[in-house]
DNA sequence: CTGAAAGCGCTTACAG
DNA sequence: CTGAAAGCGCTTACAG
């Protein structure tokens, strides 16, 4: 399959490359019949640049790098990072660049992220990750490789986030307004930036209603999996004096929670009231529909590659920091009681 | 950031550039102590050689495309596609393969999606798609592009799909064990492989038990949208004589038909029993629990791997059709009744 | 076993 | 307004 090439259109029109590339390109000092002339020449021939040889010149391939550090073992089917990455992809490709996925390994040799983004010479990366200590991604965000780093802080990169710690007083919030006092928290592994972040706003939460923290009723649920949820909801229905409701720091590990509380005989939410985060598809299919947190993961995907782009095309200046604001979502594993205490 | 190459290496250890790449490309004339030296000091510089360049030199890019036509407007968040594209990149990058999105763009111009492969030097795409009556996907699987398509049957290309007309019969077998003999079926839209298959082999199941076809217990669902099954299942539900159980050509349209028999005051599956297809994630998770045919996802995506991989190392031959078996997953949407009929 | 040279398909100073 | 030339970073005949 021999594509046609700039020589090709350059022989048929009887212009030089130089001539039919500066057309292509949009250089103001073409002369129109000239441009009119080879326009419709690689019209006709259906000629197109190839990026490829182009990227070798200007040392732009128009890719962005896609970098997944997941913990589930999902990859793509991921049920709230693809959501980012879809808003990521349709911002990014609207700009001219498309996604190329990038792991750790070239062909079969195992390489560092940093590595394969040069091998594949991307003009910048997004990062979406949960655990912000993996040697690997910290190595990713002090490179100078432009990124965009989501559920992370830091300064020396483009970040964006949801305002997680507000989301956990928003938790409060509800809980407490629904008449409960004994509120537990299944909290995500805590060198998880929003892991941190969710315990933090519950713990603000409780405080502003001066209910005093228990730390027998927070419990690590690891990295936001169902298996997490489950074994420690299984720790908290060992506790002499059951909580009333539970702020779980994730969906997935909501619905483990949620399987823990009937598997112990115990009903969501006439026993115990279950709210989680993210608000991803599932959480209002599941039964009981699922109260969360819902964060915007389209919009966080979108403003990742307007930040990226962003810092592309001004050099000179800084990193950003974007917080995304949170939402409360009524649904159904929450439910009223009467003040006890 | 001013990346080494390969004239640095060949500077800082005295050899020319051409032994250098011999030394790196395993070739086998290379003497030992020089391509020790070599191998050194590229690991002491750090250098890895830049794909782009390659690619241009070899005509070989080392990535596939991966082209989504699907009609739920959801993208990469597609419960079923998502985990075949997962299962393909798996096995494409255990053979050096990367994977970047093609779309129909190219920066701002509409292009068609052979445009964008050549533009980005793909050597080989993947299709992922329902209909495939659209002009787009049949220029891309008559092109010479290597290309792997799934869900499609075709001698044009290689295709991979699952046996869904087995699966169709599973679902009547299993109704009809059930006691059931009213079954009316939500089809996919006509246009695409998959609901053609699905409703055949639920025109073979009845076939086989005598049972007669019943066109008006047969309404299209459309693109195998949860709306499509929810306006499907409404339109049946007029019926005079209403169904005991419906087999939906996919689990998505399913949960909308559900969604309808709840409108309408019956349950499932006490009124109505509902099979679905797909098995994706949700399934398990919604209330009650669906019975569906699995598809198995991640088995689809690698094999389609591989018959890309395969297609592009030997020229000569001709395409390949692969058939995957599918399972029934009985769940909660289907219940006993006594015999009527 | 090793190197000089050509070439992949573009873009971009530079010159006119 | 247009073109010849160099160069991006590699690989691969070809020659020795």
């Amino acid at each position: 399959m021999k594509l046609t090439t700039i020589y090709d259109v350059a022989k048929k029109t009887g212009f030089s490359i130089t001539t039919v590339s500066r057309a292509l390109n949009n250089y103001p000092d073409v002369n129109e019949k000239t441009k009119k002339k080879i326009l419709e020449a690689v019209e006709e021939m259906g000629y197109f640049p190839n990026s490829i040889a182009r990227s070798l010149t200007t040392k732009k391939s128009f890719t962005f790098g896609v970098i997944f550090v997941e913990n589930l073992g999902v990859g793509i089917k991921h049920p709230f990072f693809s959501g980012v990455i879809e808003g990521f992809k349709i911002r990014a490709e609207k700009f001219g660049y498309d996604l190329i996925f990038l792991n750790r390994y070239i062909g079969n040799e195992e390489k560092s992220y940093i590595d394969h983004a040069n091998y594949r010479g991307v003009d910048g990366i997004i990062v979406v990750c949960s655990n912000y200590e993996d040697p690997e991604v910290v190595k990713l965000i002090e490179s100078p490789l432009p990124s965009v780093v989501i559920d992370i802080h830091s300064n020396k990169t483009n970040v964006i986030y949801s305002n997680n710690c507000y989301g956990g007083e928003l938790v409060i919030d509800h809980l407490y307004s629904l008449g409960h006092r004994k509120i537990a928290h299944i909290a995500g592994f805590d060198d998880t930036y929003t892991g941190q972040e969710r315990l933090k706003g519950y713990k603000l939460g409780l405080e502003k209603y001066s209910l005093g923290i228990n730390e027998s009723y927070i419990v690590n649920g690891g990295y936001f999996s169902y298996e997490g949820g489950y074994q420690a909801m299984n720790e908290l229905l060992k506790l002499e004096e059951l909580p009333t409701a539970v702020f779980v720091s994730g969906d997935s590990m909501a619905f483990g929670a949620i399987k823990a509380i009937k598997n112990a005989g115990l009903r969501v939410p006439d026993d115990i009231s279950i709210v989680g985060f993210d608000d991803i598809e599932l959480a209002q299919h599941i039964t009981p529909a699922l109260t969360t947190i819902r964060q915007d993961a389209d919009l966080m995907g979108k403003k990742a590659a307007d930040l990226l782009i962003n810092h592309i095309n001004n050099k000179e200046e800084g990193f950003s920091a974007v917080m995304l604001p949170v939402e409360l979502i009524k649904r159904e594993s929450t439910k009223k009681i009467s003040v006890t205490q």
